[in-house]
This record gives C-alpha cells, structure tokens and sequence, in this order.
DNA sequence: ACCCAGGTGGCCC
DNA sequence: GGGCCACATGGG
C-alpha cells in the first residue's frame, strides 16, 4: 500500500494499466501471473509473442483479444522508436503523456498510470474511484470531465509524485467507506492540504 | 438472470 | 465538446 501499485518496472505498471481497463484487479493478477509462467512479461517476449499466446495468458481479465493485440502493438512501437519504457524518460513529463496518448489502448487514464506510477513524474491519476468518491462528497463533481477531475487536483496540490501517490491511494481508502463528510483530519496522510485546499472547497 | 469492475476507440451529431 | 456502443471475463 506505500507503493499502491504493485509493479518493479514502467513495462509493468504499462501492462497492469492496459489489463485493468474495465477489469478488477483480482482478474488482472491472475493474468500477469499467467504471463509471468509464461515468461511474457518483458519488453522482447511480448514484442516477439504470437497474439495467441498473450490472449491465453490474459483471458481472464476480460476484453483479451483487443488487449493483447494492444500490449504487443505498443510494445513494438516504443521498441523501435525509444528502445525502451525507460527511453521515455529523457522527455518532459508532459511531452511523455503526449507520446504515450498517441497509441490506440492508451487513453488519459492508462497514461497518467504509466507517468505516475511508472516513471514518478506528477501527473494525477482520475480513476472511477476519484470520480465516485468526489461525487459522493459533492455531487456537482458528477458532472465533471477527467481534465476537469486532474486539474482540480493538480492545481491544489504541490507538484510532487509521492504526494500525487499518496492522495489517490487515500482516496482508494476513502471508496471503500461509506463516509459521506469530510473526512477527519488526522485519517488524511495529506492532513493539511485537505482541509485547507481540498476539502474545505467542498462542504 | 442480471449488474459491475482501477477504460478506450470509433462513430455520430 | 458530448452521447452511444462494442469489447469479454469472473464475482456478487
């Protein structure tokens, strides 16, 4: 839970997104310790994999065909064009959510994943536990977009990756409660920029 | 027999 | 900019 999301590497945190897109987690590690068995879960084997055998590696997780045809795509196109996930760091933060947006399987969320949690660079991560939670503490937050959502965040929090990782695994927590006020000060690791530039906003 | 889960792309208007 | 649909499995 320190490192909410369980990966040691940017290729990792990449399939991870990819698989958990309209999945649950539970499905999505079956999947990847399917890959693992299967000695798919690096950069050259997916790159060099049939679709095939990725599909039956990952058909737990649901939407398997188009996954895996999107795993092995990607793969090969940062591949070729930075050599590796980690190629990508020479590149400003934003210039890497370009980049990684520009493939078909990458939407908004699934690159603010990979920036995040792969690379550690600030970029908040809107996922339906965000939006849920928001929206329960304040309904107008329904009607809002993702970027509506991300700069909500980013522009009241510091410009820092561990506090991005830390906000969203608290809201994580928060999803599973059924708290509908704002939340006591002292049960926020970011106790001081919620109740006073987050929270307060909201009752 | 439903409904949902740590979305995305392709349409359409 | 937004609304709708297909994509697919496992669990409640």
């Amino acid at each position: 839970m320190h490192e909410w999301w369980p990966a040691n590497s940017a290729l990792e945190v990449f399939v991870g997104a990819i698989l958990t897109q309209q999945s649950n987690w539970k499905n999505v590690e079956i999947a990847i310790s399917n890959l693992k068995r299967n000695k798919l879960l690096d950069m050259q084997s997916i790159c060099n994999a049939n679709i095939w055998q990725l599909e039956r590696s990952i058909r737990p997780c649901g939407f398997y065909r188009q996954k895996a045809r999107r795993l092995k795509s990607i793969c090969s196109a940062i591949d070729s064009e930075f050599g590796s996930f980690e190629g990508l760091l020479l590149y400003k933060t934003e210039k890497i959510r370009e980049i990684l947006l520009q493939y078909t399987g990458i939407g908004p969320e699934t690159a603010d994943d990979i920036v995040l949690y792969g690379f550690s660079r600030a970029s908040f991560v809107v996922d339906m536990y965000t939006k849920r939670v928001m929206s329960r503490l304040d309904s107008s937050f329904r009607e809002k977009s993702y970027y509506d959502l991300k700069a909500y965040f980013e522009s009241g929090l510091p410009n820092d990756p561990i506090i991005y990782k830390r906000m969203h695994a608290y809201i994580v927590e928060l999803s599973k409660t059924n708290c509908k006020a704002k939340p006591k000060c002292n049960n926020c690791p970011l106790n001081v920029i919620c109740e006073h530039h987050l929270f307060n906003q909201i009752n």
